[in-house]
DNA sequence: GTCTATAGTTCGATAGAC
DNA sequence: GTCTATCGAACTATAGAC
């Protein structure tokens, strides 16, 4: 009996993140207004009825899904913050880790947040809650400029705005890869000499 | 008769204009798919049939608004390139532009070839149009960095490399500010920095 | 837990009057 | 040139069988 419920708990788990992989590859591609629940199930091997066993709504899964990828990034500039070496370090591996890793997936999620922070079709509420959530990693990025600037690793100006030119470099350097026209290899170095005395 | 004709003819561009303008707003802000043909109409304050005596269908109508804009990019980036003054001179005035202006349609045009880009709702030949002009604008920013490079004002490196990380750092920054959440003035100089040997 | 069938709704596009 | 009324396709969400 308790056995049971632990499989059908596991069988849940693991279609919730079948289905939340499927939707991101799909919303970050076409984004949310042309994203078919259809598209969504056959990607993820599924029926339609099962997705709404899963999902209360399409709007639904997409908050859910975009405030998982929020939390994650909170989560990495932290593990930055607390990472030994000089807030340049920190930097760094931050940066390296966004263009890195499994790329693809990299992109998927900067492409919803990218579209998720100037949406129109949320509640203020749900998008208060992103944009909180957003602040709260510049914040984390923010503090390791201001540490590196005591240090004299950095360039001068306010920590945030610095902060936002960081983010607005990354992002915008993710879109032109996801655009595959002329994919061009980042370089940690070009990104950081943005923001550093040497 | 030529006379009204000649008025026919004003009317008509004239409401091509206003409805222009107004999917350009509409389609920045919700992107092509959330995009409604009442809501371009309501804009423009026209009639939904309206629409479709300008227009031959939605599609088309993107299209040739894309086209248009990316049309306006290649000619500003050849009015910098023949500008009087040194190739940084020519990149900053670029950059001013950029942020200056009408900043709200400048924004709005940004957004819309971003969206552009990326699109898969488009066939492969109009997508490839899209690409081929942007590229021709990218030759152009190229040009100014190799012409700066020879004369020792900017960094080292691929000019077509340098031309992408300015236009990535650009759309970043559009893209921030088009967020709302946090608008910060950009200032010339700090992109130039990127770019430049002092 | 999963599927198929379908109800209910939205929206692009057209027809026809003025 | 402009408007109102309406069609028909496409899509989200639900109901009910297995």
């Amino acid at each position: 009996m308790a056995k049971s419920e632990e499989q059908f708990k596991m069988i849940r788990d693991q279609r919730y993140e079948e289905i939340s992989n499927a939707a991101l590859k799909v919303f970050a591609r076409k984004g949310y207004a042309a994203t078919k629940i259809n598209e969504i199930t056959s990607t993820a091997n599924i029926s339609h009825g099962l997705f709404y066993h899963y999902f209360e709504s399409k709007k639904h899964m997409y908050v859910s899904l975009i405030l998982n990828i929020l939390n994650l990034f909170i989560e990495t500039v932290k593990e930055a913050e607390n990472r030994k070496g000089t807030p340049r370090d920190q930097l760094e591996w931050l940066t390296d880790i966004t263009f890195s890793g499994s790329l693809e997936q990299a992109i998927d999620r900067h492409l919803l947040v990218i579209e998720a922070l100037k949406s129109e079709f949320l509640s203020e509420e749900e998008k208060q809650e992103f944009i909180q959530k957003y602040k709260t990693s510049m914040e984390g990025i923010a503090r390791i400029f201001e540490k590196g600037q005591k240090e004299g690793l950095f360039i001068k100006g306010d920590p945030m705005e610095l902060a936002i030119y960081y983010l607005s470099y990354s992002q915008g350097l993710t879109l032109w890869n996801a655009r595959g026209i002329h994919p061009i290899k980042v370089s940690t170095e070009t990104v950081m000499r943005q923001f550093c005395n040497d």
